[in-house]
RNA sequence: GGCCCUAUGGUCAAGCGGUCAAGACACCGCCCUUUCACGGCGGUAACCCGAGUUCGAUUCUCGGUAGGGUCACCA
């Protein structure tokens, strides 16, 4: 077989050599230790809290090294371009703080290593596809794909592996005639790589690796003759990846763990193109408890999956970062509690900390989290983000914050003051659950008194309430009245007297202040009454209470 | 089914041959307190199973088991 002429025929408008490539896109001029690291999503138009996961990895990785983090489109598929997923992602990997140094941008690209939209690299990857062919390591494939589920069928009766490989990779026996006249007759073929491998299952031999995460692995070399490139002259997923991450210097290579039994691919046509393959990070997946079993977060049941979920509860950004960070680094949380004050950035993240089995997504943890994040937020600055975000998602309780900065900023800050502020915010969704009793129209009773305070000591408490009400009494004052009209009634003046004889009251002043609690906010917890009667005003307070009575 | 990855409390997660097996979230109790919180203190709760190596295994090896992944002209 003349090799020269078989590249030739098939591509003979390809001219430029990978020898011509590696001088287009040398090697980059970075400090020693500098990575440099991508993220490669095929334009779809969802991007999931696992992207963002992975997302963060390459950032800091990259940027923790002086390196280059680049946005690499991997639009290989013929499967529909959503339109305007290229901004989607982009902004909402900007929401949550990650940029990008190169690569695809909103409108085109930015760096010397483009084009960064696979979709526009065909020649590029031809060219090696070419060489590939030149040097017979690789040959065109005429299978049909009825040929190859008769293939199939065949190696399962045969309880063979299936795929194109030794005996059954005919298209490696053809002759350049054979050849020349399949393409005369218009067939359409593949191209796949000659592997090299041993097919013979027993034993074929593995190779060993190390993972960025994992440590040392250890698997079979691949022996299947792959397909590099489609009947559509666009290269797979494996091909692409390889060119692409040489040609543009990436030096780790993160993704999901899903690509695992890939590798053996990849390093074997990085073998065969004579490259030296990146350093691979395997992350574990995300998980979610369903029904006692662990299982993937799934784009359909699980809403918490899309990045659009944490933006539309509103929550901070910031917050979701740090979520994330703690899952992602299992000494982060530690370094946190020493060094609350100082940006995330400062965090040395290593690959080798990550964990290597999937993490549950958990909810209450985020949002522990996030109430250590908002608790050190300004007042004016929360009342700027809630805004926005109701702008954007919750327009109808707008006009209860547009114009209002005094008086929300004032709610905000309810008891936020002290040394001991109360974490009571968690995001945009809950903060205005929270804080909605402020507004008449939201204002609704939600809990019923204490059990131990009958319904005649409820109204009476607040009648003698409404009744000594005075708003100009500071704090102390006016809790003494309340310690008054509760001790009238048979309710213990501290907590701790009625602990010790439970028998001699009622209940305790704590129970009264219940009642005046719901009487005024609708449930049990909330922040200082007191303050919260400040806020209110003095109308709104007497109101609300002689509507209760 | 083949191959690969993984396996410590309800969840996340330290550990890397000898520990009373950290810590965080959640839960419970107590304390602080002028109410609700915050905070502080404490508690319940774990090494998947079986062999082997070893004086000694959560840790190393091998088998199971379970969960996950992957077996495309999708990425």
């Amino acid at each position: 077989m003349d090799n020269n002429k078989l590249s030739n025929i098939l591509f003979p408008q390809i001219e430029k050599t990978p020898a011509d490539y590696e001088e287009i896109f040398p090697k980059r001029n970075l400090p020693p230790k500098a990575k440099v690291t991508r993220l490669g999503p095929s334009p779809t138009g969802f991007i999931h809290l696992g992207n963002l996961y992975g997302a963060f990895v390459d950032e800091r990785l990259a940027h923790q090294s002086d390196g280059i983090f680049y946005l690499r489109i991997e639009d290989t598929d013929d499967k529909r371009y959503v339109e305007g997923a290229v901004e989607t992602i982009i902004s909402s990997l900007e929401f949550f703080g990650i940029t990008f140094d190169e690569g695809a941008t909103m409108d085109g690209h930015i760096g010397d290593y483009g084009p960064y939209y696979q979709s526009q690299r065909g020649e590029i990857y031809q060219s090696y596809i070419k060489d590939l062919l030149q040097k017979g390591l690789a040959y065109p494939c005429f299978l049909t794909e009825d040929e190859i589920g008769e293939i199939r069928a065949a190696q399962e009766s045969e309880k063979q592996n299936p795929g194109i490989y030794g005996k059954w990779a005919v298209g490696r026996n053809l002759s350049l005639e054979e050849i020349e006249g399949n393409i005369k007759a218009g067939k359409p073929y593949v191209i796949r790589l000659k592997s090299s491998g041993s097919s013979d299952i027993e034993n074929h031999s593995s190779f060993s690796i190390e993972d960025g995460i994992r440590g040392t692995l250890t698997m079979p070399e691949n022996y299947q003759d792959v397909v590099i490139l489609k009947a559509t002259g666009i290269p797979t997923y494996h091909m692409a990846h390889v060119v692409d991450d040489h040609l543009m210097r990436t030096t780790h290579v993160i993704r999901g763990e899903e690509w695992l039994s890939s590798l053996p691919i990849h390093i074997e046509l990085f073998d065969k193109l004579g490259f030296e393959p990146p350093i691979y990070c395997h992350t574990a997946q995300l998980m979610k408890l369903d029904d006692g079993n662990k299982r993937k977060l799934s784009k359909r049941k699980d809403p918490e999956l899309s990045l659009d979920y944490y933006r539309s509860e509103g929550y901070l950004p910031e917050a979701v970062r740090e979520y994330l960070l703690t899952i992602l680094n299992s000494n982060y949380e530690e370094w946190r509690m020493a060094n609350p004050n100082t940006t995330p950035d400062d965090f040395l993240f290593s690959a080798e900390k990550m964990s290597n089995s999937g993490a549950l997504f958990d909810l209450n943890k985020l949002n522990d989290v996030s109430k250590d994040v908002l608790v050190k937020i300004p007042a004016k600055d929360l009342y700027i983000f809630l805004t926005g975000w109701a702008r954007e998602f919750n327009p109808e309780i707008l006009p209860l914050l547009d114009g209002n900065s005094d008086y929300i900023e004032k709610i905000l800050d309810l008891g936020r003051g002290g040394k001991k502020p109360r974490k009571d915010l968690i995001c945009g969704k809950q903060i205005f659950q929270f804080i909605n009793y402020f507004f008449d129209d939201h204002f609704v009773i939600e809990e019923d008194y204490p059990e131990n305070v009958s319904k005649e000591d409820a109204t009476a408490i607040l009648t003698n309430y409404l009744a000594s009400y005075d708003h100009s009494d500071d704090q102390s004052q006016w809790f003494d009245k309340i310690r008054t009209i509760g001790e009238d009634l048979g309710y213990a003046a501290k907590p701790k007297d009625f602990k010790k004889n439970p028998d001699d009251f009622k209940g305790h002043v704590g129970h009264v202040s219940t009642v005046i609690r719901i009487a005024l906010v609708g449930r049990s917890q909330s922040p200082d009454i007191w303050e919260i009667q400040q806020i209110l005003g003095e109308d709104r307070t007497r109101s609300r209470i002689k509507s209760q009575i």
